[in-house]
Formats: C-alpha cells, structure tokens, sequence
DNA sequence: TTAGGCATGTAACCCGTTACATGATTTG
DNA sequence: CAAATCATGTAACGGGTTACATGCCTAA
C-alpha cells in the first residue's frame, strides 16, 4: 500500500516470488543472471531483507531454516508482499539509467588521443564479448528445458535484449577501432612531412 | 593533481576545453547532445564549477563577462585544467552503469502480466524512436560541415553507438511485442476451452 | 503585463558503494 | 590447519535528484 519503495525491494520481493532465498544467494543471482542490466550490493540488500520484514512483505521462512543450518536466513514473500511486486509491474515504467564513460572520454578526445581511445576500445570490446559469452550458456541452459509454466519465456525476452546490445556493442567496436586506426595513419603521415 | 574527482567536473572540463560556458549552457549541452548515454543535473553542475574555481582548473572568464549581461557567468579552462582533462582521457575507462527498470519488470512477471508488459514495450518503443529521430537531425548537420581539427569525427563516432543501440532496442521492441502477443492469444484459447 | 525561458544557487534527502567487522563452514 | 568461500551486518561517505528560492529578460 505505501508505495514508492526504492527498488532493491522490487528485486528482492521479484526473487522471493519464485523461490525462498537468503540475502546472499540473492545477491548472487543478481550478480549471475542480471548483472547486465541491474546491480545490487550488500549494503542495500541486507538492510532491505529487514526493512520488508518489518512491514510484513516478506517473513523469515523457518521451514527453510532447519537448526542444523543457522548461518543462513531465508526469506519468503508475503501475500502483501505478492502484492506489492503485481502493483509495480503495473506501475510506469522508469527511464533507464546509462553512464558510458568510454563515450564521454570519445567524445572530448581528439585525434591526438585516438592511440588511447584505441586501447580503451580494445578493452570495452574484449570485456563485452567475455560477458556475451557467459550468457549465451546460461540462454543455451534455459532453451533446452524451457517450462511454460514458469517465467522462462519472459527471461528469455530479458536474455535476447542483452544479445542485440552485445551484438552492437561488437560492431560499433570493429568499426571504432577501424576509425580510431585512419585518425593515426593519417596523424603518422602529417608529422611525416 | 589530486586525482579522482567525480564524473561532473570532467564533464565541465571537457566542455570548458572547446569554449568558454556558463553552468547553464553546460546543462543544456549535455541534455542535447550526451543525454542518450549522460546527465547531469543543476545540483551537481553548480557546485562543481565553485569547486573547480577555488582548485584553478577552471576560472571566471572576465572576457566573456560584459558589465551589460551580468546575470550569466561564463567559466574557461586553465592550463592545469586541461592537464587534468588529459590525464583523466588516459586513465582506465570504467565500468559503464546502466539500470532498466523495463527488463526487470520482464524478468519478474510471468504470462498473466503479457498485457501489461505490451504497454511497457510500446511506450519504451516510441520514447526511443523519438530520441532516436532528434538524433539523427543532429548527426545529419555534423556530417554536412565536418571540422576535420576539432572533434568532429570523435562525435561522430559516438554518435554512431546511439545509432547502433536504438537500432537494437527498435529490433528488441518488435521481436518482443510479437512474442508477448502470441501470449496474450495462447492465454485466451486456455480459458476459451 | 504576464508567461516562459534564462540563470544561479542551496538544502534535504535518498541512493548506493565501499570499507570494515565478525564469524561459520568447506576444501585442499 | 590455512585459505577460500559462505554469510550477515553496520557505518561512513560520496553521488545525484528534487524541491525550493530568487530574480532577470524577452516575446506574445
């Protein structure tokens, strides 16, 4: 009901609707399976986990928590909390949120720079096809046992965005360096006159 | 010097470095030209330029300053504001940040939300097309007088991964749309039954 | 003359990362 | 048994947005 939450909540509550979790395995899923376009931290999360335990959002699941196994609490959603998490989906979408420091470096560069701009284009290109990568297993894992029943069909709409900004990450790369190598050529040529 | 400053006093460098501004113009430049992959709001702008003052990378530019137009203050560069500007060009590019809220409403919601998950896509959709049109305007009168000595062709070049992204989020908008009404139909044909 | 854009600035607040602290459990 | 990883948590700091306050200047 009082709406306006901070959306680390939205993450946490979205995770809990499909499985029990405690803070840190919520964070590594953050990390493993959205890291390309969302990021959590610790030191929003765990405070989260009590914030939406104290509003009755979610609860402390003591049927996952055997004696045996204390270190770990885990948490599961709420009715309220299911609530909750159907109310933001129906909310407006946000504006994205975007800050390419590599494009800001591009753009007060010149073609004295270009040597630098090459190196860190190098560095953006092999660092996104590293990531690609990692996903294309996780997308490969996901489309052979894909269940209807369960969100698969939406984490694979999620999973095909990130493939077409690889896929133009990759080429804006090639033909960047392409470009950044005729600014030195053509520099190389001017000095030697 | 005293590196590590934050992003928005390079932002007023690099700006600073082309020709002399005031806060004001800093603000509307990076809302017409980087929005697509920057912001900066007043509150950091203003601040910052102070900040800056009393570190003498940039200074009051008193040419820029008739008595007659009191109420703008144009800021130039200093010599050791451009050395700062170089050594940051250098400096390792960081990870770029990026958050859509659009792709975590997907992954959370499941075949019953198709229908509000459609408006989501639609809206996303139309917002970037028409980002995308006021780009291409841009580019358009770049690429007709190309300043060969100052920067153009690095703009150009960023110019170009804003091409390449939308061009990715307009193919994504379509693949997505169609596959979230064939879920919304398969979902009728089930409660048809 | 009044509305809208130009222009500068501050304060409050929220968001988010990082560093730190602590300890349990697992694995080589 | 030592190192790595699992696990939870807090505090400090800096980043960044928003709201507010103020006033000039220009064009309908």
């Amino acid at each position: 009901m009082s709406s306006k939450k901070n959306k680390t909540s939205y993450v946490i509550l979205g995770l809990l609707n499909e499985e029990n979790l405690s803070g840190y395995e919520i964070k590594r899923i953050v990390d493993d399976r959205l890291s390309f376009f969302w990021n959590e931290s610790f030191g929003q999360i765990y405070p989260e986990l009590k914030r939406l335990t104290s509003e009755g959002l979610i609860a402390v699941s003591s049927a996952d928590r055997p004696v045996y196994s204390k270190q770990s609490i885990k948490y599961e959603i709420t009715e309220p909390g299911r609530l909750e998490l159907q109310e933001w989906l129906k909310s407006p979408v946000e504006k994205e949120l975007i800050r390419f420091e590599i494009l800001l470096k591009l753009y007060f560069s010149n073609a004295n720079s270009s040597d630098t701009m090459l190196e860190h284009v190098k560095e953006f290109q092999t660092s996104h096809l590293r990531q690609q990568q990692l996903f294309q297993q996780f997308e490969a894992q996901l489309k052979q046992n894909i269940d209807v029943h369960s969100n698969h069909r939406q984490i694979l709409m999620v999973l095909s965005f990130g493939q077409k900004m690889w896929e133009a990450y990759a080429a804006w790369s090639e033909e960047t360096l392409r470009l950044l190598e005729q600014n030195i050529t053509a520099q190389e040529d001017d000095t030697d006159e």
